[in-house]
DNA sequence: AAATTAATGTCGCAC
DNA sequence: GTGCGACGTTAATTT
C-alpha cells in the first residue's frame, strides 16, 4: 500500500485513483482510506439519497454525482442545477460502509444536529486525489469597492456630502456610512451591489429610526439609498418613508 | 468512436470514460465530445480561473475539481466549503480548446452577460458520463409545510383565527395567510420556517401597511409573525410597531 | 454559540 | 424577461 518510493514513475506527482464500475467493496475501500487521508472523492452512479436535519428530504433512485471534500463537506449532483440537490457542509464527518452489498456513505454534524445518506446502487466510477489550493479568490464588484467609491468621492452622493464613520451600529445594526450634509444633517447610507427592491428600503428606514432613537434628538435624519437602480415597488416605498436614492455602480465606468 | 454493438461487453450499461493524467490534447477531445453528447464531465487539475460579469473575479493557480454538466451548468470547487469558488449558471455554452498547449475552457451566458475561463496547467484526471436523473426531491419542513399547518389547525395562532385567504396580494407583495380574527379584525400572517430576525419583522410591516392602503379603512388590522422564535432585536421590533409573535414549528413535534 | 448582513447568491413562480 | 420572496440558503464578521 504505502509507496516506498522504488518504482519507475516520478514520484513527486501526486498519481490520482480512478476506478471504473467498481464492486462495491473496491469502492468502500478506496473512498474510506481517500477520506482518511484526507484526498478529494467523487462518486458517480445511481443512488438514493436521505436527510434529516433542519428539514428532511428523501430522493429516489436516480444518477448523481457525489463530491466528498477533504474539510468534511459532501455535496450531490444531479444533472441539472447550479444547486447540489443535496448536501452536508463543511465539518460533517463521513462513514463510509456497506449495506446488504451496497456502496453507503453516511455523513453526520452536529450543531444543528443533520445527517445525510447516500446509498448507491450501482457505481460508475470513483475518483480520489490529493488536493492542495494555496490561492484566494480575488473579487471586484462586491458592496466593498461600492463603500471605498463613495468614501473616495463623497460628491457622488451629493455636494459636500461628508462621510463620518462607517460600520456604524445603531441598536438596529451596522450602518453603512454615516455621515452629515452640507446642512450639517446626519445622512444614513445604505449600499447595494445591485438593484433593489423594497427589503432594501425596509432595511435603510430600520436604520434611520434606529439612529433617531440612538441620537434621541430633534435632529432631521437623512436616509439614502445607494445602488445601480432601484424597482418601482422600492422607489414607492422610499418616497412613502422619505427616503431618498441615489444611482451609482460598484464598478466606475460600468455605466 | 461510434460503437456499433458488436464489442463483447454489455451495451445496454453506459460506459463512462476516465483518463488519468492525460495530454492536453486528448483531454480537450473527451470533453468536447461529451459536452457535444450532453454527458457530465468532471476535470481535475491546477488551473487559473478567470470570470466577469455581475462581478470579476480572479483566481491563480491551484488544484480544483471542474464540473460541466449537461444542462449547461459549471462549477469549479476548491478542497474547501459548499459553495464553489467559481461557476457559471445553468444555460451557459461551454468551448473547450487549446492555449497555449494548456486545457483551455470558457463558458458564456447572456442576460447578464457573463464569462468564466478555466486554463489547466496540469490535468490529473478527466471523467465524461451520461447522466439520468428522473427523481425530484421531496423535502419536508418548509414553510410550505409551516402554512398547511396553521390552515388546518387555525387555533394555533390564537383562538377563533379564521384564516380567509393565502398569497392574498398586496401592493407590497402577497401575504402568506389573511384572515380575521374573534372581533373580525383584520390578520396578517407572516410565516417563518426558522428563527427569525429584523428583517422578518419589516417585512411583516410592510404588508400591514400596504393593507391598511389597500383596505383604505380606519379598521385596525393586526399583523402576526409565526415562527419557531425570535431574536431579541426582532421582538423589540415587532414591540415597536405594535406587531405580535406566535412561537410555531413547521414540523409538529419538533419540540 | 448567537446575531446580523452580503452574495456573481440560486431557485421558483407570477406577471 | 422583471419582480419578489424562500432557501436545509452559505459565508463572513462581530459580539
Amino acid at each position: 500500500m504505502t509507496d516506498t518510493g522504488d518504482d519507475h514513475g516520478p514520484t513527486f506527482e501526486r498519481t490520482p485513483e480512478l476506478a471504473v464500475d467498481p464492486p462495491a467493496e473496491t469502492a468502500r475501500e478506496r473512498i474510506a482510506g481517500a477520506v482518511d487521508r484526507g484526498d478529494m472523492v467523487t462518486v458517480f452512479g445511481r443512488c438514493r439519497v436521505e436527510y434529516d436535519g433542519r428539514a428532511k428530504s428523501t430522493l429516489g433512485p436516480g444518477d448523481r454525482l457525489l463530491v466528498l471534500k477533504p474539510d468534511g463537506t459532501a455535496l450531490v449532483h444531479t444533472d441539472e442545477g447550479h444547486q447540489p440537490v443535496n448536501w452536508q457542509p463543511p465539518g460533517s464527518t463521513h462513514e463510509v460502509g456497506l449495506d446488504d452489498a451496497q456502496l453507503h456513505i453516511e455523513s453526520r454534524r452536529t450543531g444543528p444536529e443533520e445527517y445525510l445518506e447516500v446509498t448507491f446502487e450501482s457505481i460508475e466510477y470513483v475518483t480520489t486525489v490529493d488536493v492542495t489550493d494555496p490561492e484566494d479568490l480575488s473579487l471586484s464588484g462586491t458592496e466593498e469597492d461600492l463603500r471605498e467609491r463613495v468614501l473616495e468621492s463623497p460628491g457622488l452622493i451629493e455636494p459636500d456630502f461628508e462621510p463620518l464613520a462607517t460600520e456604524r451600529s445603531t441598536p438596529a445594526g451596522a450602518i453603512d456610512i454615516y455621515g452629515e450634509d452640507s446642512e450639517n444633517r446626519a445622512v444614513v447610507v445604505e449600499l447595494k451591489r445591485r438593484r433593489v427592491g423594497p427589503d432594501a428600503v425596509g432595511q435603510l428606514d430600520r436604520y434611520v429610526d434606529a439612529l433617531a432613537r440612538d441620537l434621541h434628538a430633534d435632529r432631521e435624519i437623512r436616509g439614502i439609498l445607494v445602488a445601480p437602480s432601484a424597482t418601482d415597488r422600492a422607489q414607492e416605498l422610499l418616497a412613502e418613508k422619505n427616503l431618498e436614492f441615489v444611482a451609482l455602480e460598484p464598478m466606475p465606468g460600468e455605466e
